[in-house]
DNA sequence: TATAAAATCGACGTTTTATCGGAAAAATTT
DNA sequence: AAATTTTTCCGATAAAACGTCGATTTTATA
């Protein structure tokens, strides 16, 4: 968010190439299975690639650097801590990098040697829940076997998610999310799985039956993510439906009623 | 975006009182019209009501502070058209005021006595467009008789706006829209018009009898907004789809399309 | 416990934001 | 149209936040 003058517009194409090229490994990833044709043999070339799929979000890599001391890792999480707490409060472009540093108990050039920038910083604060996030729906959806309770899981989640760590949510939903995009950080991946995940389920679910098929995966992963995103949106700002829990689930079920409308016509 | 430091949370609730109770004014406007009844005095009364929610909207006053002299106004609109292009091309926080005083060819000082930060003067950027937005769409839907086809019209303008506003588009939806709410802000009040007119025409899609009357109307407002604002965020970014005026109106068709159907079952 | 590596911090330089007093330009009065 | 007032503009400079560096302390480990 801070600092130097004139990079920006180049910068979306610039960064790591080797993750880069992820949207591809997408699209790739769904062709196969679309190649592979009807019958049984789909379903489970179905359900490993759903496994690998969570699986290879779960495990992707937090931090290049990795400290080396007990005490330098309490360190770090004392200043992840702070910062999403100070940043909650002030909003990130108000928050200071000293009230940060002062908040975790360290000295300002001690911060530094954690994080380049307070950009840098502020990428990374949302990462942790995020995996977790991702573990945590992985644990739950186990038992589900169909694509449109895991996806309703998924959505009923999202927004439960938000409501438990209101001040991460907070932080993600009303300050980071779109404008990370432009950059090309870990976060970004991670929301971009966000989105993967709902268009494998939606490509599944025009395999299931419920989806129509004629529908543009993509326009329908928009009108999913749009009206939760929405609603978590509205609540963060103004804690309105009081109750975000059942608001989601109804949200959730009404969607995914929405879509099944559009086939059984 | 910038500066101050321990403002924050109690922010959101300071400021100019006056506008503070709009959201107010909004419901008594519709119960108003749900206590007149059936019939055809409904037609009237909220045809007039229509007309008096766009009226207030389209004249709402730009800023307080007014340039007296011409030269002034034409530095005013020199800032503003300097800083949209600056912050498009670097974003808000990596924005320098000095960079954008040099582009529209006045000195850093002078620029201050325009507006008293970078923060006001970014929420103050996107404001004339959003009124020429309005003032486009009053125009426009003049001819449009029925809810549906107002609604309709507005979700098809809003995204073909955004196409035809690029840089505009960038700042209002990655940088500026989900964090403005957080202060009391000219803007903040113009994007909940915004919301109005949608919350609006639902409820008379209720009364049309297109919109189903036992789904919460703030919850059809999320999904609408969610996923036409989702589609043009994703264009913004990636340019996908390439033709965002077909895909918005293939958006809006779809969602309208979806509100139907949950009504004849 | 000696040694190297890792982590911390205070002091300091740089960049960016913001202010202030007076000069220049425009409007107004006489 | 000259004098006066108001508005606009800018250079100099203060204030604040960002970021760096070398010296010092702490930790791991041999």
């Amino acid at each position: 968010m801070p600092t130097q003058g004139s990079k920006s517009e180049t910068e979306a194409c610039i960064g790591r190439r080797s993750r880069s090229a992820r949207g591809v490994d997408l699209e790739a990833f769904v062709a196969t299975k679309e190649a592979v044709g009807e019958s049984e043999q789909v379903a489970s070339d179905t359900a490993s690639a759903w496994d690998s799929l969570l699986e290879e979000i779960a495990h992707r890599p937090k931090r290049a650097t990795e400290r080396k001391q007990d005490r330098a890792k309490r360190t770090e999480q004392q200043i992840l801590n702070a910062a999403l707490r100070v940043f909650a409060r002030d909003g990130i472009s108000r928050s200071r990098i000293a009230d940060i540093a002062a908040e975790a108990g360290i000295s300002t050039s001690t911060l530094y040697e954690y994080y380049k920038s307070k950009e840098d910083l502020a990428y990374d604060v949302p990462l942790s829940h995020l995996a977790e996030f991702f573990e945590s729906y992985h644990a739950n959806a186990a038992s589900r076997t169909s694509a449109r309770e895991r996806l309703l899981l998924y959505l009923v989640m999202s927004a439960d998610y938000a409501r438990e760590h209101a001040e991460w949510a907070r932080l993600l939903y009303l300050e980071i999310w779109p404008s990370v995009f432009v950059s090309d950080t870990e976060l970004r991946h991670s929301i971009d799985d966000f989105t993967r995940v709902i268009l494998f389920l939606v490509k599944e679910g025009v395999a299931e039956g419920w989806v129509a098929p004629d529908r543009n995966p993509y326009e329908t992963v928009a009108v999913l993510i749009g009206g939760v995103n929405q609603l978590i949106i509205t609540w963060l700002l103004y804690r309105k439906p009081k109750n975000l829990t059942r608001a989601g689930t109804e949200m959730a079920e009404r969607l995914i009623a929405m879509l099944e409308n559009e086939v059984r016509r």
